[in-house]
DNA sequence: TCCGTACATGCAATCGATTGCGCACAAATC
DNA sequence: GATTTGTGCGCAATCGATTGCATGTACGGA
C-alpha cells in the first residue's frame, strides 16, 4: 500500500530545479517555453505520474468542466439515450456529466437544481418534470449566467435554448396511418397537456381528425398520468362506458402496453378489433405480441444536439438573450399492432 | 438580466467590517466565536445569497463530497434503480453523484476510472463490465486511498469490499421451482461464466438439477451475450438440432423475452409446452403474454449498502485493508411462463 | 495594581494551478 | 558601441475557504 500519492507541479518543478509557473507554462504549450525545458517537463510529468488536480484549475479558472443534467428518470430508454447523447459529445471536449433525477417531483428538481449549482456546473440540461409549476430555480441559472438548455419537455415562458422533436408532427403521422388502415374511432391517451409534448401531441392528433373530416370526440381522449396502470385503467373505463373505440393512440408507451393487456384480458383481437399505438420506441414494444406501433424519439441526436448547444451558449450567449430552438425529426415505426390489412 | 454573482465570505466580511476568517468561523458554528457575531454572519449571508464555492471547500479540504459510480449502463432497471438507492443515501449526507457508463467495454471502462479521479471523486463504486480482463485501473484507485466498493459484477482477485445478491441461491429455488411444475429438461442460458454472476447463477441450476437427480445435459446450456437477439438465436439452435427442452431459465431477461418470441413464432405454447424463467425483473417482464417468471435483484437496498460500504471504508479502512462482502438476498418472481399446474 | 485566563477576532499560510509583470541575457538593428 | 527586440523564466498575486498561531481586551483573583 503506497501512501496518497498527490504529485503537483511543484514537485516536477523541484526535481528540475525550475519553478512551478514554467512547469505550468509548459505542461500547457506555452510559447514562452523553451523546447528543451518543455520535453524535460513532460519526462517528468510522465515519470511521476503527475495528473493535473482540476478542483485547483476549476478554482482558478472559474470552470470546473463539469455539465449538470436533470432528468425525471434515468430509468427510462429515451432518457437514459439522450444522456448517453449528451456524454458522448462532451466527453470529447473534456467535459464531465453529473447526471441528477427529479423523479417528476417539483421539490426533488429544485434540489436537484440548486445541488448542481453549488457543485459550480459549468452548464445545466434539463428536462422538466410533470409536476413543475413554478420555473424560479431556473431563472437563477440564468442569473447566474449559466449556461443552461431544455430537451424534450421545455418550457416557452422562460428565454431558454431548446431541442425537441416535432411532437405535433408525429402524432399527426400516426394517427393518419391509424386512420389509413380504416380505424375510424380512435382514442388518445394524454397526460397534464400544460406539457408541451402532451399538447403537441394532442394537436396533432386533432390534426390528423380534423383533416379527414372525422369528428372529434372528447370522451375518447382519456387524461392520466400514463403509466401502466393508467393505462389499464383508462381502456376500462372506455369499456365501462360502452364508448365505441376502434383504437388507440397513445402518448407514452406504457400506456399502450397496459391498455393492451386489459384489452387481452376482453380477448380483444389486436390488431383486427383494435389498432394500438405509443409513443417513446421503448425496447419492450419490441417485445409484445403483437408487436407495438410507437415513435422514435431521435434520443441519441436529441443528446448531441443539446450538448451542441450548450457549447454554443457558453461561447456565444451565456445568459440566453437569442434562445434557439432545434426540432428534430421523430421517427414512425410501424409495427404489427396497427397493422390490420 | 443581472451580472455574474459570486458572493464570497470575502463580501460578508466586508459589509459587517471583521474579516473572512471570522466569517468563516461563523458559518462553521465555531465555539469561539460569539453568539451574535455569528447570528450576524448568518443573516448576512441569507441576505446577499451567500453559498460556499463547494470548489474552493475541496481544494482546501482535499475532499470533493462527489462519488463516482461507473455501470455497465444505466438503460437497465436493476442499475438505474442501484444508482437511485446509492443517490438517496448519499445526497443525506452532503454528497453528490456522478455516474459515467463503461457500456461493458474494457477501454471505456478504464477511461471512465480515470476521468473519475481526475474529478478527484472521493469515491468510487463500481459493477464492472464483461469485457473487463486486467483489473490494474482498480489496483489503482486502491493505492490512491480512495475508497473503491463493487457491487453485483464484482471481482474476487482484488482486494475490494463488495455487495451482492445470493445469485446462486436464486438460481438454485428458480431451477428448483421449474422441477416442482414438472419440467425435466430444462435449458440454461448464460454469459461469460467468467463474470461471478453468471457462474453463481449457473452453479445454482447445476445445484437444482442435481439435487433432484436429474442428469446435467451440457448441451441444454448456451453461451451468448444474453441480449434479445442472443435469446432467439439460443433457442433456434435448440430447435434446428431437434434438442429435447421443456423449460428455459435464462440469467437474463433479455434473453428469456428473445426466447419467448421465437418460440411464439412455432406456435409452442408457454407454459404448457416450454416454462420459461429469466433474471433481473426488468418491468417489460410484467408486460408480455404471458409475463415472465423472474428474480429481483433488489436494486435499491443493493444500492443503500453499497453506499453504507463507501462511509465505512472511507471513515475506518480507506486502503481496504479488510475487505468485507455483503450478501442480500433476492426475490423470486413466480409469473405465468412458469406456471403449468 | 499586577498577572493569569478566557474570550473574540485578526493575520497569514495553505490547498494546486494559472498568469500579468518584470528581469536578465542574447541576438539583431542602426 | 548603443539601442531595440526577443527569449526564457521567476516572482507574486489570485481563485475562495480554512485554520494554526498570535493579538488584544476584559475580567477575576491575589
Amino acid at each position: 500500500m503506497k501512501k496518497k500519492s498527490k504529485t503537483t507541479i511543484h514537485d516536477i518543478a523541484n526535481k528540475l530545479g525550475i519553478t512551478a509557473s514554467t512547469v505550468s507554462r509548459a505542461l500547457n504549450n506555452h510559447p514562452r517555453i523553451s523546447e528543451n525545458t518543455k520535453k524535460l517537463v513532460m519526462e517528468t510529468a510522465k515519470e511521476i505520474n503527475y495528473k493535473p488536480n482540476q478542483i485547483a484549475v476549476a478554482l482558478r479558472n472559474g470552470r470546473s468542466k463539469l455539465i449538470g443534467i436533470t432528468v425525471p428518470t434515468v430509468n427510462r430508454n429515451f432518457f437514459s439515450s439522450v444522456v448517453r447523447g449528451i456524454e458522448a459529445f462532451v466527453n470529447k471536449r473534456g467535459y464531465k456529466v453529473i447526471i441528477s433525477q427529479s423523479y417528476d417531483d417539483y421539490e426533488k428538481e429544485k434540489e436537484t437544481i440548486n445541488a448542481l449549482l453549488d457543485a459550480r456546473v459549468d452548464g445545466i440540461m434539463v428536462s422538466i418534470g410533470k409536476q413543475t409549476k413554478d420555473l424560479s430555480h431556473f431563472q437563477s441559472v440564468i442569473n447566474k449566467g449559466i449556461p443552461l438548455v431544455f430537451f424534450d419537455r421545455v418550457n416557452h415562458e422562460l428565454p431558454v435554448s431548446q431541442v425537441v422533436i416535432n411532437d405535433r408532427k408525429a402524432a399527426y403521422q400516426l394517427t393518419k396511418h391509424l386512420i389509413q388502415q380504416g380505424y375510424r374511432k380512435i382514442a388518445h391517451f394524454t397526460s397534464a397537456t400544460k406539457i408541451n409534448i402532451y399538447a403537441e401531441r394532442l394537436q396533432g392528433y386533432l390534426d390528423a381528425l380534423t383533416e379527414h373530416g372525422i369528428a372529434i370526440n372528447p370522451d375518447l381522449i382519456m387524461e392520466s398520468n400514463m403509466q401502466l396502470e393508467d393505462g389499464k385503467e383508462c381502456v376500462q373505463r372506455l369499456l365501462d362506458k360502452g364508448m365505441g373505440f376502434d383504437a388507440i393512440f397513445s402518448s407514452s408507451d406504457y400506456g399502450i402496453v397496459g391498455a393492451m393487456q386489459t384489452l387481452r384480458k376482453y380477448n380483444v383481437r389486436i390488431p383486427q378489433e383494435v389498432g394500438l399505438a405509443g409513443f417513446g420506441n421503448e425496447p419492450f414494444t419490441e417485445f409484445t405480441s403483437p408487436a407495438l406501433t410507437t415513435v422514435d424519439q431521435v434520443s441519441i441526436p436529441m443528446g448531441e444536439e443539446t450538448a451542441k448547444m450548450f457549447f454554443d451558449l457558453m461561447e456565444n450567449d451565456p445568459y440566453q438573450k437569442y434562445p434557439k430552438k432545434i426540432v428534430l425529426e421523430p421517427r414512425i415505426i410501424i409495427r404489427e399492432s396497427s397493422l390490420r390489412q
